[in-house]
DNA sequence: CGCCATACCTAGATAATCTAGGTATGGCGC
DNA sequence: GCGCCATACCTAGATTATCTAGGTATGGCG
């Protein structure tokens, strides 16, 4: 569903929210596109977790309404990860629109 | 490289160019895009067969400068599932777009 | 006549994402 | 106070897409 953006948009979704937690990041994700990024569990917390190995992302628990909550945050490196692929895929996607066009 | 959206570029260029060869897929791809999608051979052949299984392609054999190539072309269904894709690519952008925003 | 660019192809590896499970807990209705 | 549902987290294995790394054949050029 995210076709090889999942990085992207997760990154990009923890940049507009500040700290989030990984069901907030799925709620994030789906409100901020529309509907369009509706993404399974099983998709997005792996990809958190290889950001963080990455150093893209940190992760703190914290509790949180009385619940345990793993906050995810973007990092410095993450960032700038961050602006080269909102560059890449500014890229990818006028290469898309020239093709079709 | 492509990023799930394979079928909708190489649709994408059969429409602009007309039948073309494999090859020619290729090139055409490689120029439209100002270079950003330069696909290898292993990507594309194996993508057109399976365009050409479910209807989208059809090809012939034909002998052009003297050389035997298989020229692809849209069929009416490749022609509709072209539409299709092209609608789900904008709302993919958008929906991208709208994360990043 | 040998080589290179063109042209086609496939098998297997790799990588990304999804499916399908599993666990735990706070709050709500009864 | 108990059962259930939504929240919240997680992983293993399957699936799918794409790429890598090979292979073959031929026309034209030096």
């Amino acid at each position: 569903m995210a076709h090889g953006h999942l990085d992207l948009l997760l990154l990009g979704v923890l940049r507009r929210g500040g700290p989030l937690h990984g069901y907030a990041v799925i709620a994030g994700l789906r409100d901020a596109s529309g509907g369009e990024f509706d993404l399974p569990e099983g998709t997005v917390y792996p990809a958190l977790h290889k950001l963080e190995r990455n150093g893209f992302v940190r992760s703190d628990w914290s509790i949180v309404d009385g619940r345990k909550r793993r906050l995810y945050a973007l990092t410095g490196t993450g960032r700038a990860a961050l602006a080269a692929k909102k560059k890449e895929w500014a890229m990818f996607r006028s290469g898309v629109d020239a093709v079709l066009a």
